[in-house]
DNA sequence: AAGGAAACGGACAGACCTATCCGTTTGAGG
DNA sequence: CCTCAAACGGATAGGTCTGTCCGTTTCCTT
């Protein structure tokens, strides 16, 4: 029982200690780096320096270093929350009595997460994938969207030569489109009517049509870009 | 006359000497880092560092940075070549007598070319578009595009609400595939596939249905990330 | 052929970023 | 209270990339 309940209290095996084994100061310290992590990636992008992190979370180098050894571990932190909201995107999805109607809520909410969260779209293509937990999470988030195709095929609704592997389609073409658009506002509506498009190339003449989100200005490149980045 | 002559040499007005008043050994030179650039941009994509670029090209740094003073100037010369096929790929559209074959194949041309190219995709959307040339080749292009659009709407064979401003969309999601897909051979599979769902999306009733192109394996995303890139 | 401007190459300064080291401070159990 | 391991912060080593400087070489003109 003391084993489960100390198992319980490690986030990851990786990590040496046991979180609730820190000294206070270094959790409380520990917190304050993911959040303003989260807060800078989400900002600025993935390739904000680890300085910057440590500055704005009041900490020395040092701090942050020891808590997390690699980027990818404080990555793998930061979005692990985000993942879990796909996980649960998806088994909302799979509630949904109308599979139709539960395959594009899952695209459409899949789609809005990465437009919301500029860190985290580039995270979830770029270099997350290697992370272990990820790994796991993003494994099981695949078999429920498979399961949501198979429904929404058996029902006539979704083309039939649509592909499971399409998944991957839809994310990469849309985490292009939030990555050009940047930080605006712009990134949302384009993502939006992005996922128009392609929810109705995916249906069949069964299932309902929705009207498409409005477009946006063709000039939303040129805003994305200001002189400074990239 | 000789005055007219002598500016007709200057390839960039920018360019403080005219390319045919260059040493004959530094116009040698000029072209065979232009010829390097474009094949590292191609392979390695965009931020290839200057040093890499003089080395292949067998010239120091200095002559390198006389001859692009900014890294701009030597992305805008390189990526010249490819705009101007864009210009092709618009025009070719424009002569075909049917208005949704027209549009069509200009969609995929492009598409195709981003697929090609993976520094081409990468200058295009993030880059290039504050160079003063490409400024001026795009806005062309861009009109020619307008016309295939309202042809294809006036014909009965694009849906009435696509946006002239969707080009943009659908380039960025192309580029977010192909970007994604990496160097490897999937991407210009990948975007055929998205193409196909897209123009699909794009036709109406009316307007003749094409088979998708085959689907991609999901797990193309990993393959285009190996451990030392990104 | 020979002088001089044009062009050349490689070294180098400056700016960043990652990651580590080490002397100092602080929290918590005895 | 008092001790000491745990935790801390800032300095710094080591890496990369950009852009410049200067002594040397090469082409072109006369």
């Amino acid at each position: 029982m003391t084993d489960a309940a100390e198992v319980e209290t490690r986030a990851d095996p990786r990590d040496g200690v046991a979180l609730a084994d820190l000294r206070a100061d270094a959790r409380h310290n520990r917190q304050r780096i993911i959040d303003v992590a989260r807060r800078l990636f989400a900002e600025r992008g993935l390739d904000v320096p680890m300085a910057a992190i440590a500055r704005n979370a009041g900490v020395g180098m040092a701090t942050l270093y020891r808590r997390f050894p690699t980027r990818q571990d404080l990555l793998a932190e930061v979005f692990a929350e985000q993942f879990a909201q796909c996980e649960a995107i998806i088994e909302a999805a799979l509630a949904d009595p109308d599979p139709w109607n539960g395959l594009r809520s899952a695209v459409e909410g899949l789609a809005a997460m990465q437009a919301a969260d500029h860190g985290f779209s580039a995270a979830f293509i770029g270099e997350l994938p290697d992370a272990a937990i990820v790994g796991r999470k993003m494994a099981e988030g695949m078999q429920g969207f498979r399961q949501l195709v198979h429904r929404a095929q058996a029902a006539g609704k979704l083309r039939p030569d649509f592909a499971f592997a399409d998944l991957a389609l839809i994310l990469m073409a849309n985490g292009g489109v939030v990555g050009a658009a940047g930080r605006s506002s712009d990134a949302a509506a384009a993502s939006r009517r992005l996922v128009g498009y392609l929810l109705d190339a995916f249906r069949t003449p069964g299932a309902p049509v929705r009207p498409l989100p409005p477009p946006v200005p063709l000039s939303f490149a040129r805003a994305a870009f200001p002189p400074d980045r990239l």
